[in-house]
DNA sequence: CGGGAGATTGAACGGACTCAAAGTCGGTGG
DNA sequence: CCACCGACTTTGAGTCCGTTCAATCTCCCG
């Protein structure tokens, strides 16, 4: 991370993002999945709000575990057109590939913290320890399921079933004391669920005015009728 | 699979297939990924169209790998909606799963025949070959990429579009002779590419007008212009 | 041949999009 | 501490792509 990053802010200058200091390298010592998985320790690294992680295609060199903030992987099409397939909150691992190279791009939504292991250890240690390599297999099945749910979602349901079924996700993923902060803006959910900015204003405002929800702020939500929110989610 | 297929055709009787055969088990000594992955041989088994080989939810006790014919994996909605993950071919592995629990129905498109093996058997060879393990491992991860670009598809693609990659993808896995030959019907396509049976004939129609495509019967599909295709196909 | 499932085509509808304007909120600097 | 700025959000109006409903057609298979 530290070479490649290094790399394309000094010489390939990225052509979104003019220039982020590259965070803030620690060693850290603290229990993670990686380290319970394997014995490894990673190093935190910082990105900033829309900073990019990894790029489609690259080299994928390093596996990243999301200490805080939040970051989302996606596809691109040339004219703009973005599908989200996923966002990674803390304690997510992300950008573990079986192949070669990412088959998506990763960035950060929000200010992140990240801890970040060289694929080639955990490969080797799963070379030597076969509960190493079950773990990487589940961790590729896990993020299979979700997309398998995903595309049940983008194909076949409503603009509001998509909603609530975003919502009841958040719910269980990043509710503190009953509330859901949102990481993420309009746009951000609209392209994870398929739909537009507009779309997806309009249905939480629907929803609040039947009382399924409250506002304060546009990122924080309180579910206020999850029974009824989990019968759109079919 | 003798034991659950019985067991569902003599006890529980299956309320959308009345009777059908369980086939015809065979021990099949070819060359299979099975075989060249784990040294495993497989027991051929057939199945009539539309024919479910598992359920949603059921225990994935075995993996199976299609020797003919063509298979659905895909979620259902209590209203009828449905949404195809993956059409499996000749060659495909397909049931393989990392927990417990098979994550979609699969059933046979038009009459086929597979190869299974037991899913404990498989695990116990990568217990003790971690090659094995990482063919487990690169088996889920290759599905998980083709989700992830099926995402992209069903979220942001427009109607022609999804019918032009599908169609190359199609060229790709099963031409023979120049000639693509269709297994599934306008629904099928329709439920893997989220639209409705009515907008793909639509769209192939529009494709046959532009010169895009020979159709020679509605299953019978030759590619005219591949380049203009994949102009669409992004 | 004839029957019937599957495919095509047409017409009208509607849900989500596009374009546009106004409103809100959080962060920053005076 | 407050005012302001800009990004983000909300709301409205009109449009359009894909759906729905319906009728006809094709072709595969007996």
């Amino acid at each position: 991370m530290f070479s490649q990053a290094a790399l394309a802010s000094d010489l390939a200058t990225p052509p979104l993002l003019p220039s982020f200091k590259i965070g803030n390298a620690v060693n850290f010592t603290g229990g993670s999945l990686f380290a319970s998985y394997s014995g490894l320790l990673g190093t935190a690294f910082s990105y900033a709000k829309d900073e990019e992680i990894y790029g489609d295609d690259e080299p994928a060199e390093y596996v990243y575990e999301v200490m805080s903030g939040a970051v989302r992987t996606c596809k691109l099409l040339d004219d703009g057109r973005r599908q989200i397939g996923a966002f990674h909150l803390p304690g997510d691992v992300f950008g573990l590939e079986s192949g070669p190279n990412h088959r998506l791009t990763a960035d950060a939504v929000i200010d992140t913290t990240v801890r970040i292991v060289r694929r080639r250890s955990l490969e080797a240690a799963a070379q030597n320890n076969i509960q190493v390599a079950n773990a990487l297999w589940a961790l590729t099945a896990r993020d299979l399921r979700h997309a398998e749910d995903h595309m049940l979602l983008l194909g076949r349901k409503t603009a509001s079933e998509r909603v609530a079924t975003f919502l009841l996700e958040m719910d269980r993923r990043l509710t503190v004391a009953g509330m859901i902060e949102l990481p993420m803006c309009r746009r951000d959910i609209g392209d994870y669920l398929g739909l537009t900015l507009e779309t997806i204003s309009r249905v939480l405002s629907q929803f609040q005015s039947e009382g399924m929800l409250g506002l304060s702020g546009a990122r924080h939500i309180m579910l206020r009728n999850r029974q009824r929110l989990r019968g759109m989610n079919i």
